[in-house]
RNA sequence: GGCCCCAUCGUCUAGAGGCCUAGGACGCGGGCCUUUCAAGCCUGCAACACGGGUUCGAAUCCCGUUGGGGUCACCA
């Protein structure tokens, strides 16, 4: 048996969609996984649509997940080139050799007659299909045409879909369908298949959506005489609504997830959950998925898009990070948050904490602002824990702090037990008004950690601020 | 509307005729722990769309109904 040999062919028309990073995922992962070869390929025969800064888009979303090809574009292959509208010679022979056999014919109707037929088919309630006008028509390249396949209008084609099991489709649902526009640009059906054929490809796996263009594209096939790729076609990623996922439904471009302080893995474990399993596990590796992916073991129905577990999987990554490690790609969301931190001890302290509290990058610095920035007092924690009742405390706390030249956690847990216990009162009495001044909320780490992560100066000078306020 | 596909907790899913009083996960509720918040631990709520068959036995197989999605271009 031949080397397996999968591609993702996107369209450059915007960036890289969770549905699109899906199906490339799926791709790469079998690719991976059987020691086969993933070709990238760019279906940019929409002229009016793609665009550069899309395709650059595209490959940056990709190689932040981790999704490298072998064949591709700047990576070069033995069939390339990869960008179809670089292929025109190649789909026009292909073409030819449709026409020459008679599989395909010219057709010349403008599209005004076209648009005609299907007004009057709609006006008549009925279903339109070209009707064959330049079916018997001679080849005349000096007249402006279109190519059209010729479709067989009995019978039925069935191919046994690897996810989806065996796929009927009626020949009278079909139609005479144009392959080659007057410039010469390929259409969908054609152009992909085309290249699958050309590159090789024996496993095309796509969305649901192309379901319908199947039948079409193995009548292509076999017109050429070409042998059949296996068909694999992915369900749909769906909204809360159960409608196709879209800008409605939240972020849906991988790289918002970067910026939003995901980890590519994370992304890829939940992508891939989403219409896949392996038993009751959730959290799979890289090395895992590569190991244990199986077409037969996705799922047939539609998904819905779920943020929430999504950022459940993504804590349990970040979780596993180590301090360094954390604290370095933590590092530029402190940045871009206007705070000056450093991949120092301090930031490690401050990600060791932020680990089990946190579920983003984003949120880390968010929530850990106040360690590298004034703290933002909340009106509401301030009426309730810095008052004239609770100045003493304060007091206490900032004067036993003055006295210590080295505080760490043991000195300071002495600390706070000696303030609570000399006036009878529990570790929280002390611990919370404290917490406010020092963070400026309710909510933090410890407060050891809090005051060492400040350090003893930040701590004494954000204790005197609280006291004279409290006046 | 025609054609195609699909149907287990709110969501992702396990389930290949008896292991199902239907399991796990997210989320949600309660409790424990506790200096707050998390995390952790314990615990609760919650599903086989409906109707017919087949079978000793059906979430699992068949048919229908309903519901959802997809697709019907010189877009991809």
């Amino acid at each position: 048996m031949s080397t397996p040999r999968l591609r993702f062919a996107p369209s450059p028309t915007g960036y890289l969609h969770i549905g699109g990073a899906r199906t490339a995922l799926f791709n790469w992962l079998w690719a991976r996984r059987t020691g086969g070869r993933f070709i990238l390929r760019i279906e940019d025969t929409d002229r009016e649509r793609s665009t550069q800064a899309a395709v650059d888009a595209i490959f940056d979303a990709m190689r932040w997940l981790g999704l490298d090809w072998d064949e591709g574009p700047d990576v070069g292959g033995p069939h390339g080139p990869y960008f179809q509208t670089q292929r025109l010679e190649i789909y026009r022979s292909y073409a030819d050799k449709l026409r020459q056999a008679g599989k395909a014919y010219a057709c010349y109707c403008s599209r005004e007659e076209l648009d005609a037929g299907r007004k009057q088919a709609e006006a008549q309630k009925r279903q339109y299909r070209y009707p064959g006008t330049c079916r018997e028509k001679p080849y005349d390249p000096s007249r402006p045409h279109v190519l059209r396949f010729r479709m067989p209008e009995t019978g039925a084609t069935t191919f046994d879909d690897l996810v989806k099991g065996p796929i009927t489709t009626p020949h009278d649902t079909l139609q005479d369908e144009v392959i080659l526009r007057g410039d010469g640009m390929p259409l969908y059906n054609f152009g992909a298949l085309v290249d699958d054929v050309q590159m090789g490809v024996t496993l095309v796996a796509r969305g649901d959506d192309h379901v319908n263009n199947t039948a079409r594209q193995i009548l292509m096939y076999q017109g050429l005489g070409e042998t059949l790729p296996v068909f694999a076609h992915l369900p749909m990623i769906l909204g809360a609504d159960k409608t196709r996922l879209s800008k409605r439904h939240g972020a849906t471009s991988v790289t918002a997830y970067r910026d939003m302080g995901y980890l590519p893995g994370a992304v890829v474990n939940y992508l891939v959950r989403l219409g896949w399993s392996h038993g009751d596990q959730e959290i799979f590796t890289l090395a895992e998925l590569t190991r244990l992916f199986d077409f037969a073991d996705v799922g047939d129905t539609a998904g819905v898009f779920n943020p929430d577990k999504m950022l459940w999987v993504n804590h349990e990554w970040l979780r596993a990070l180590s301090d360094e490690e954390l604290a370095r790609q933590a590092l530029p969301f402190f940045r871009a948050a206007g705070l000056p931190a450093e991949d120092d001890a301090k930031l490690r302290h401050v990600v060791r904490m932020a680990r089990e509290r946190a579920k983003t990058f984003a949120e880390i610095a968010q929530q850990f602002r106040y360690c590298y920035a004034p703290a933002e007092l909340d009106p509401k924690a301030a009426a309730k824990f810095l008052t004239p009742e609770t100045r003493p405390l304060l007091q206490a706390v900032r004067d036993g702090l003055a006295a210590l030249p080295a505080p760490d956690a043991q000195s300071l847990e002495k600390l706070f037990q000696e303030v609570a216990t000399a006036r009878a009162l529990g570790l929280g009495k002390v611990a919370q008004p404290v917490r406010v001044a020092l963070t400026g909320g309710t909510a933090s780490p410890g407060i050891y950690d809090v005051v060492l992560i400040l350090g003893r100066a930040e701590s004494l000078a954000r204790l005197d601020g609280a006291l004279a306020r409290i006046g």
